[in-house]
DNA sequence: TGTACATCAGTGAACGCGCGTTCACTGATGTAC
DNA sequence: TGTACATCAGTGAACGCGCGTTCACTGATGTAC
């Protein structure tokens, strides 16, 4: 079904809205989002702004969703950017798509990841499955990279207590994924827990900034991780 | 110099605003600080805070202060609670403080870590030192274990591009520590990003929140660190 | 020990500002016959 | 193709609210002689 003008018309605005709204909060902070200050730069009065959302906190919703929906589909084509086998090079690809989007999108990285907005409280059914399908392209990678046995999960990450066991199979359980096991689950996590307090830490400069900007001291954690789980780049069995 | 009356009850003062404050950061977040607020809550009305804090900004740069110099504390003091030769529980015991102070005050972790305060800017001059000395406890312990042959730095942290080696140096010649290593140097700030980040994550719920009450989840990735560094409790050299 | 003065905590009124949101309305765009 | 009506985008005024900050002031606390 083709789009009238109209309807053409009223996506742009809401486009329209949505990019005014990152450029501020890339200035101000995702807790400055506010309607007066959009309305005034798109040259509208603010009641306007309810033709497109009904209130301020469905804005930052929507940019929530959008900025999981971008980030996730930079870590899908980054996965797909490298061969199949080469588990090494994917994971390289993803943990460097994961830095490339977060330096590229501060504030959408920022809105997910960082503080929460005062007084605003994100509807969890919507946005826990777009933060869990983050996570899951590394935990597919690293699956597909155990099964084929070129990946070792280190003595620390395989004795699970027993309490946790029983946590971790609930979620299995639900997960749309088969083959994933407990071990991978959670090692999952950890990784993008470390990639991701790396990466605040660069964007919010507790590192001494003028070591981040290369690029290299990331580089150095992602080979540490990579040698941790013995990483194979798959050609020693084909 | 023992103090007057007046002096101290207007320590106290300072003190009950100081605590205020925390307490609405904690129901409201970091952005929320008002002085209106603080105010109404102790009974005075606004103007009355100007005889105590010279700004809004210059409140919430105290609040900084004391959040960074909390958590140094509780860092020392884990960091002489365990016996010196004793590695791996000193590090162990850094790391479970660090994790607990956050846990202790989500408010004060998410002041200092978390996304900035809009329109506020920290005095780096008074920050950077007390961020510093956070990391440098880890950097101390990372330090005199390697000097014990108690610690092998993973070979991915042992080669700095030259690049990334000149800055470091910079910051060496700075230090007032002596004894410290490049490699420890960096060691110790990726260490650190990994806590903070798997911190950060439990306490925004980025992690499943029944996963982490326990503490297991935190455990395995610290015993993972303990083991990747091959850290010895320095039994075997004595 | 008592008086005169200085210091300082706190008040109350006011400043300009921006916020999210509602409402009744105008005027343009689209649709049905 | 032309007219009558419905839909919808956007305006302007207004709502109550809270913010940080200033100013002139009152009244209590402390100090000097």
């Amino acid at each position: 079904m083709t789009l009238t003008r109209r309807e053409r018309v009223r996506q742009a605005t809401v486009q329209e809205i949505k990019d005014v709204a990152r450029k501020q909060m890339a200035e101000q902070g995702a807790a400055a989002i506010s309607l007066g200050a959009i309305a005034r730069e798109m040259g509208m009065t603010p009641p306007a702004l309810y033709r497109y959302f009904s209130s301020r906190d469905a804005l930052v919703t929507e940019l929530i969703v959008d900025a999981y929906q971008a980030l996730g589909d930079a870590l899908e084509a980054a996965y797909l950017a490298n061969p199949q086998g080469d588990y090494a090079a994917r994971f390289q690809g993803l943990c460097h798509a994961f830095r490339r989007w977060a330096q590229a999108h501060p504030q959408d990285y920022a809105l997910i990841y960082g503080t929460p907005i005062p007084h605003y409280h994100a509807p969890r059914e919507r946005t826990v499955p777009l933060a869990s399908r983050v996570v899951t392209f590394f935990g597919l990678l690293l699956g597909e990279a155990m099964q084929a046995g070129q990946l070792t999960v280190p003595p620390a990450y395989r004795q699970i207590p027993p309490t946790l066991q029983r946590v971790v199979d609930r979620y299995l359980a639900e997960l749309p994924v088969e083959g994933a096991t407990p071990d991978i689950f959670v090692l999952a996590m950890l990784i993008w827990s470390r990639l991701n307090g790396h990466v605040w830490a660069e964007l919010q400069g507790h590192f001494p900034p003028d070591m981040t900007g290369s690029g290299e001291l990331f580089q150095m954690e992602v080979t540490a991780i990579c040698q941790e789980l013995v990483l194979g780049s798959g050609e020693e069995t084909q």
